[in-house]
DNA sequence: GTGACAATACGACAGCGTGTCGTATATGGC
DNA sequence: GCCATATACGACACGCTGTCGTATTGTCAC
């Protein structure tokens, strides 16, 4: 339950994945620095091994050139970190960390109304 | 727009005044650690200066022995960490944040009864 | 005013995570 | 067998954090 974090450059990497589902570091090395230096190919190699012992990222080890994947999705890890804002800061609970941008009117008529469809779609299913 | 962020000792001194509308030194270190050392009381008073630097605390220097305040409210902390969070991962949105909890039954029925309110009277509000 | 005491101010340091690079080792193509 | 490329990983600097110690300031009792 502990939930790991992603740093900025871990993160960026993960992006990467998250966009191309599957990708070899020379792929990721390109996206990531665009000019890029055989040093760099080292960074994203390091980060690469970082993640996959975090267990954000596996690895197919089959193959001459590894291709990496994330080992959690996008909307896997926003939750985990949204819950442990929550464990944080208000007890576990989510609404109280929406009330108050909610209030100052810091959200969206749009990101409104998704969460109002998403609810009631949990109350059909839930019944 | 920077969201600077707590660390847990930073956090636990919040906590502290969060609870107590202000304190002194002396009443937040007795807190936080009840066994407390001379060195300790240096330590606490370490904290609230960098909090005092990062704009999260407040202290009426008037008096001899100064009383600390929080300068930002839990909501409102609890709220940038989730717009952070948001900008971070989700393109600034903060409903895809919720999705992936509420499919997966991550969150309480209680929770969802109050989210389900707070957007009830964001209604009427704003009609 | 002086001494004693507590509070404040702040320099210093170790530990950790992070980002980066360089180098050694393995591997496939030709 | 050679070369190019990938992988594995040691190493280092930097920033942040938590902690402590010490110097300075200030108050009160007498």
């Amino acid at each position: 339950m502990t939930s790991p974090h992603l740093a900025n450059a871990e993160l960026a990497v993960m992006e990467v994945l998250w966009d191309e589902d599957r990708a070899t570091a020379r792929a990721i090395r390109d996206r990531l620095y665009p000019d890029a230096t055989k040093a760099q190919h080292g960074t994203v190699q390091r980060l690469l091994q970082r993640l996959e012992d975090k267990g954000f990222v596996t690895r197919d080890r089959t193959l001459p050139v590894h291709l990496f994947e994330a080992a959690i999705s996008r909307e896997s890890y926003a939750s985990s970190q949204l819950e442990s804002l929550a464990d944080k800061l208000t007890g576990g609970s989510i609404a109280p960390l929406l009330t108050h941008l909610v209030e100052n009117d810091r959200i969206s008529e749009r990101d409104i109304e998704s969460l109002r469809r998403l609810l009631d779609k949990k109350r059909e299913d839930g019944s």
